[in-house]
DNA sequence: CGGTTCATGTAACTAGTTACATGATTTT
DNA sequence: AAAATCATGTAACTAGTTACATGAACCG
């Protein structure tokens, strides 16, 4: 149940309205929880109705008008328990990952544009957010808000550094992989029961 | 559509009934691909269905009685053509750096013990990475299987150690915030209108 | 023979995605 | 005034999660 707090979180930063959220969450906070304006709209009829946001009363609320949205303090109460609750991670999926695995299995090469692709795609991220670290926090400001929101950043960075690296890597392996014969893993040499190990 | 494909790769490593399924994935497949049993058994029953596995003809198909899948020449056809596929990377979603970016507007030193707690879980799942790389990726065997399970196994080491590096940083930073006093998010000196940035 | 674990499954629910609808505003 | 785009929304679908059910085997 993370959306509700992300738009919550969001509504406190700034009162925006459906549409304005959705664009904060194109370029900001939906770099770490992702939502689409359906989901949006949604969630907000659930937290007006829940009594943990309310439409701001200069605006009249008819359909194709702006309506924007505030926090309520039981809004804010719900997302700061939110906040300090222990959550367990949520399992990890990653598909790239597993078509590889499976390349391994079926036999690989046609992977290989895709890794070029999504290579392009983590080196265009690294480079926004690194365009945004440059913007937003210069080495001179230095309250306890930007500290965490700087962390969250530096998360973002190190994990689009990861991928350019890990990716970059793999495509090297590749190059390499096309020099050696017989791979499209169909004649498994160790037969049905060769070394299956644990990964 | 990651999860059909998944229990294709695996069946084709080795044919399995539902329950080795889901112990293997608990600790091989399931590193980037987890599911429960329950969805193992309902995407086997469409896979059988689909005419892409079928059940080996040896043991008899009764309530309580195991049942092991073999991957049909159409299931490997489509594994094959999937892996090949290109796909957009799905949009990325990670609740505590959510949970981070909230603490930053409502105060949080609540997350720290979650912090350490997260932090020890991405210490032990490197460490278990680690031993796997030992015990199945000894610098001798050099197949192209091997490589590229290899490639997949390096990245979730990586991964986890950006993690347990990340996770080590934020802690030392929220103790450096621990010295600075008023830090509950609640009066804003900058006012409703203050620094939103992007990010 | 009574309780635990094994193995397979069903049912109901929740979150996220895709496709489409509709009124208001702005542009040509 | 027709076309495009803005802003809000509905409906249907898909994937994943949680809770529970049931027969078989095994263990004391």
């Amino acid at each position: 149940m993370s959306l509700p707090h992300a738009i919550l979180t969001a509504l406190l930063e700034k009162p925006s309205s459906g549409l304005e959220l959705t664009r904060r969450f194109d370029r900001s906070i939906g770099y770490f929880w992702s939502a689409t304006h359906q989901q949006i709209y949604r969630e907000l009829g659930r937290l007006e109705a829940d009594g943990h946001i309310r439409a701001l009363p200069t605006a009249q609320p008819a359909r194709g008008q702006r309506k924007s949205y505030e926090v309520l303090e039981a809004g804010r109460a719900e997302l700061a328990r939110w906040t300090a609750a222990s959550q367990d991670p949520k399992p990890y999926r990653d598909a790239l990952l597993l078509r590889l695995r499976a390349a391994a299995v079926v036999g690989g090469t046609g992977i290989e544009p895709d890794l070029r692709r999504h290579l392009d795609l983590h080196q265009r991220q690294l480079a926004e957010y690194e365009a945004i670290e440059k913007r937003d926090f210069p080495p001179g400001r230095d309250t306890p808000q930007d500290r965490l929101q700087h962390l969250v950043l530096r998360a973002g960075i190190d994990l689009e550094t990861f991928w350019t690296q890990w990716l970059s890597h793999a495509l090297t392996e590749f190059t390499h992989l096309g020099d050696l014969a017989d791979f499209d893993g169909h004649d498994d040499p160790d037969g049905p029961d060769g070394p299956d190990g644990t990964m």
